[in-house]
DNA sequence: GGTCGGTATTTTGTATACATATTGTATATT
DNA sequence: AATATACAATATGTATACAAAATACCGACC
C-alpha cells in the first residue's frame, strides 16, 4: 500500500476522518481553514471541498461563516442512535449474507484479521478503526444505496461512543471484546453460507454487546460507602 | 416569501433539486460548470462548493476529472429501494408521531393543502414537488439524524420513479390520487393523536398504494388481439 | 478503410488575491 | 463601573488566473 502518493486531498480526508472516529479531534471542536491547508500542503479551495464532502457524510458540520466543527453528540443524538441503530444493522447484515461478493467476502476477513491483532496490541483507537472497517465492510456487502448513507452514519457514532464510553479500568472489557472477535467471526461465516436470518440475528446480538459495554459505562456499581464514612463538609 | 434576495447558491440549490427531483434533469445526465456558473451569477469556486453538497444529500454524482451527473437510477438501485423503503418510512412515521412539534404539524398541514391544490390544478411535476415536501416535514418531525439520510435519499428517488413511471392515460390515477391524499389526512391525525402504530401502519398502506402505482406501469393490462389478427412480417 | 498516435481544445482542479462577515478590543459615554 | 460603539484583527466567502487532466480532432500509417 502506497500511503506516499496519494492526492493530499485523500490524505486530508484520510486523517480528518480517523481523527473524527478516534475522537482525537472531539466532537464540536472546529476546524481552522488556514492552518489545515498549510499541514497538509494545499490551498483552501480543495480543503473546503473536502470539508463539505466529510459534512455531507455526517463527520463535520458546517457553520455559515462560522467554519467548520467536528459534529457533536448530544444526549438527543444518542437517544436516537440507540432508536436507529438495531433496525439499521440488523437490515444491513441480512442484505450483506444475500449480495457479499466472494471478493468483498475476502476483504471482510482481512479486516476481522487486523481487528484481532489490535486486540491482542493495539490502542483503543486503532481498535476502533479496525471495529468500524470490518463494519463499513459489511455496509459494502449490503450493496444498497438508501441504507448506506444512515448506516455510516451509525458507524461514526458508534466508534466515537466507543472512544468515549471506554474504560480501561473495567474487568470485563477483555472478555467481552472476546466475544465481539467470536461474534465476526459467525457474521463472516452466515454471509459465507448466505444464511440472512442467521446474520440479521448475529447483528442484533453484536449490537446488544456494544450496548451493554457502553451502559455499563454509563451506569456503574454504586460504591459501596457506608453511611457517614464520607467526610462531612463543616462550615468554615 | 421572497425569492429575490435569496442568495444564489440557495438559489442553484434550490433550483438544481427540483429539476433533480422531477426529472427535467434527467438520471445521468451531465453538469457544466462553466455555464450554470453564468446562468446563476456566481463563479465557479462557490458553484463546486454547491454541487458537492448536494452530491452528498444524493441528488448528484461527482465523477473525479469529469464532473458531476444527476444521480442515476438503474434496475439494480430500483431493488434495493423497494427493499429499503417500507422499513424507514415505517420507522420514520412512527418516530414523527412520537416527536412531532406544534410548529412542525402546521407545517404539515400547509404542505398538505399544497398537496391538494396540486391535485385538483398542477401539473405532474408540482404534484411530485408537494408531495415531497410533505414527506420531508415527516422526516423533520422524526428528528433522528441517523435515519434521516437514508430517508431523504429514498424520497428523492421516490419522486424521480412517480416521475419517470407516470401514466396520465390511466384511468384509475385519480382515484388512487384522491386515496393518498385521504391517506395524508390520517397521517396527520395519527401523527396528532401521538399514536405511533397507527402511523407506522399508514406508512406502509400509504407506500404499497404508491408501489401499485409504478407497478401498474411496468406491468400493464396485456393488449387484448386476437392472435393472427396482427399483420403478419413478409419476406420482402 | 480502419486504427493508432499526436496535437489542439475543452473541462476540471488548484492557487492566490480580494471582498465580506464576524469577533475581539479599546475607548468614550452615561 | 458598566455598557455601548467604533475600529482593528481574524476568518469565511467569492472571483479570477493558472495548471493539469481528459476529450476531440486530425493526420499518418498499416
Amino acid at each position: 500500500m502506497r500511503e506516499t502518493d496519494k492526492s493530499p486531498k485523500h490524505a486530508l480526508a484520510d486523517h480528518l476522518r480517523s481523527a473524527v472516529l478516534t475522537t482525537s479531534l472531539a466532537p464540536g471542536s472546529d476546524l481552522d481553514e488556514a492552518q489545515l491547508a498549510q499541514e497538509f500542503g494545499l490551498s483552501r479551495t480543495p480543503l473546503r471541498e473536502v470539508l463539505r464532502e466529510l459534512a455531507g457524510d455526517g463527520y463535520l458540520t458546517l457553520h455559515p461563516n462560522r467554519g467548520a466543527r467536528v459534529s457533536d453528540m448530544s444526549f438527543a443524538t444518542m437517544r436516537g442512535f440507540f432508536q436507529a441503530a438495531p433496525m439499521i444493522y440488523g437490515a444491513i447484515l441480512r442484505m450483506a449474507a444475500l449480495n457479499a461478493t466472494a471478493a468483498q467476502i475476502k476483504t471482510l476477513k482481512s479486516a476481522q484479521e487486523d481487528f484481532k491483532s489490535t486486540l491482542s496490541q493495539g490502542t483503543a483507537a486503532e481498535r476502533a478503526l479496525a471495529n468500524n472497517r470490518f463494519h463499513e465492510v459489511t455496509g459494502e456487502m449490503a450493496d444498497n444505496v438508501y441504507l448506506q448513507p444512515s448506516f455510516n452514519r451509525l458507524l461514526i457514532d458508534h466508534a466515537r461512543l466507543s472512544m468515549t464510553f471506554y474504560d480501561p479500568t473495567a474487568t470485563q472489557l477483555k472478555a467481552q471484546r472476546d466475544l465481539a472477535s467470536t461474534q465476526h467471526d459467525e457474521i463472516i461465516a452466515a454471509i459465507e453460507a448466505r444464511d440472512a436470518d442467521k446474520a440479521a440475528q448475529l447483528a442484533i446480538d453484536h449490537w446488544n454487546l456494544s450496548r451493554d459495554q457502553i451502559e455499563m459505562f454509563v451506569f456503574p456499581e454504586a460504591l459501596d460507602l457506608p453511611l457517614g464514612s464520607a467526610p462531612q463538609h463543616m462550615p468554615a
